[in-house]
DNA sequence: CCTACCGATCGGTAGG
DNA sequence: CCTACCGATCGGTAGG
């Protein structure tokens, strides 16, 4: 009457034996658009994105995950070294990703685009990496950076630093033009710390838009545009 | 060779019986300042909130909890239905507090006291939450929302309303005299959010002081005191 | 990538 | 409030 100490059997459970007549007649194959490829491993890191975001680093078991991305239990452990080194991932990756984002949003304003311009932009896109089509990376990291060891945090520092670079000028040129009334060090604090509270009550799928959000936040920090 | 399944034996462990003679020679007592009160509750509560905000919910066991608190693995379940519901008291009591408190600064400003001076208020008294003596509660409220059983947030989420409606008509004031230039529903959300995440970087053995970071934050939200 | 499993830890409890 | 323990779950691994 107890309860199994291993993981449960696959669906059909009909022979034990791995005998070569029954080879076709096994498990049933994965889909074929999810085999062979490397991006097994990617389907892993989506799966542990979203859950970790709905659920938490802790609540989420490697189980979880696994089944997440159609695998067996021990699976994930093929393709990373612990359930850190795949929050690592999770959280490198999405970083990695905003950055690229960011810069190519600062590349297409105008060569002389005003601050103001600059920082509707930033914000704008800032919302989108929170909320947008993959945006469970962020909050994860945004989330769950105590689970980090140090030199995890070490490492994703690193990237965060080159995320949070074009910000600086941009609040300066603010402070120097009277648009911006805090240290612009402090207010890229407060700043970011606004926005990303944001995930805590913000819900896109209710009345107020991104880009109604992003232009209450500018009124907010700098005043509405002129 | 296996390690003990059983708790390990407290340090004096020579009779194993509770012999009547040996009753005085048995396992240490408490400090006398710890014991026979009904404090011993808040012992745990106070040692779960420490606890909670240094490590998380999750990876703080009962067991780190109970011997912080000096006592023996078992024993905060005679205090505590659950781990959660030990949360929930640390949640609920901080929170209590802090609405306490917020009343008592609102009570000793001027009656005529300018919206900008109220928010001033406000605002240093939020800070004193976040880093002031006891000021683990609320931190574990912002990070563990999450941990909460929906009953439990429901409960909170009252408390947490009567903290928040005091902060309404100060930013309605100030939105009428076009000191603050967002809505002011939106607004308290960024700013409560900004003021929130700041406990992810500021460290109140620094520099800057609670009072300069309070400023600060109003430069930013409302411009510099006339 | 699956099978079958281990060792550790954890929340919680009966009984005193 | 302690003792002694249970059942479940979890991260991770050897071997194929």
């Amino acid at each position: 009457m107890s309860t199994p100490r291993s993981d449960p059997p696959p669906v059909p459970a009909t022979q034990a034996l791995d005998a070569p007549a029954a080879r076709l007649r096994g498990r049933p194959r994965k889909a074929l658009d999810a085999r062979d490829d490397g991006n097994r491993r990617q389907l892993i890191i989506q799966s542990a994105a979203r859950l970790f975001r709905a659920q938490g680093f802790d609540a989420t078991s490697t189980r979880d995950i696994a089944a997440a991305a159609d695998m067996r239990s021990g699976s994930p452990f093929y393709h990373f070294e612990s359930k850190n080194a795949l929050l690592h991932a999770v959280v490198e990756e999405g970083l990695q990703r905003a950055v690229a984002r960011q810069q190519q949003v600062l590349q297409q304003l105008p060569l002389q685009a005003p601050p103001q311009e600059r920082l509707a932009a930033l914000v704008r896109h800032h919302f989108e990496i929170l909320f947008g089509a993959d945006g469970d990376f962020i909050p994860v990291m945004l989330y769950e950076w105590r689970s980090l060891t140090p030199p995890q945090r070490a490492s994703i520092a690193r990237i965060k630093a080159d995320y949070e670079a074009p910000w600086m000028p941009v609040l300066q040129a603010l402070h120097a033009a009277g648009a911006l009334k805090a240290d612009p060090a402090l207010a890229r604090m407060f700043i970011m710390g606004a926005l990303n509270w944001s995930v805590q009550w913000y819900r896109p799928e209710g009345r107020l838009s991104l880009d109604a959000l992003a232009a209450q936040a500018l009124d907010l920090f700098i005043g509405p545009p002129t």
